[in-house]
DNA sequence: GCCAACGTTGGC
DNA sequence: GCCAACGTTGGC
């Protein structure tokens, strides 16, 4: 079992909208190193969401629901791949940017030494402390 | 193969 | 709105 974050910005696909949906395809990564971490995401994985830009903050978890598989919107070009993500719960107190740079325990995760990637692994420990962070 | 120029992302 | 960080492109 292994544990993921995704980042979206919330103008373009917020955790609201993947809430009401219940389930996503997450297509349009088009970092070589996004997509290895795609390409490692199995079934079952846990995976966190992430707003960028306006909230920066984690709203809510999910799971893959489907490994990877070509993503439909790269058209003919075979090297982009897409996962399937189911919405699981929201987190009742969504935990902000600062609130992660402020945790001793977070310091070594993606997101703060590469703000832009845009899919990133977790530790289980990581995983697990923005979870009580969160309030879950 | 190097690197300057450019475009994009995202925090501030 | 600005700018730092990063990735990509293209001239040489």
């Amino acid at each position: 079992m292994q544990y993921w974050l995704v980042k979206q910005e919330p103008s373009a696909y917020s955790w609201s909208d993947f809430a009401k949906e219940g389930r996503t395809s997450w297509t349009g990564v088009r970092n070589n190193q996004a997509r290895l971490n795609l390409i490692g995401m199995k079934r079952g994985d846990h995976v966190l969401f992430y707003h960028s830009v306006s909230d920066k903050a984690v709203m809510g978890t999910a799971c893959v629901s489907r490994q990877a598989y070509h993503d439909p919107t790269a058209g003919d070009d075979e090297k982009w791949v897409c996962v399937d993500l189911v919405a699981k719960k929201p987190l009742p107190f969504p935990v902000t940017l600062i609130t992660i740079k402020n945790c001793s325990a977070l310091a070594n995760i993606a997101l703060m030494r590469n703000s832009r990637l845009s899919v990133m692994p977790l530790t289980k420990p990581e995983y697990d402390r923005i979870l009580k962070l969160g309030g879950l």
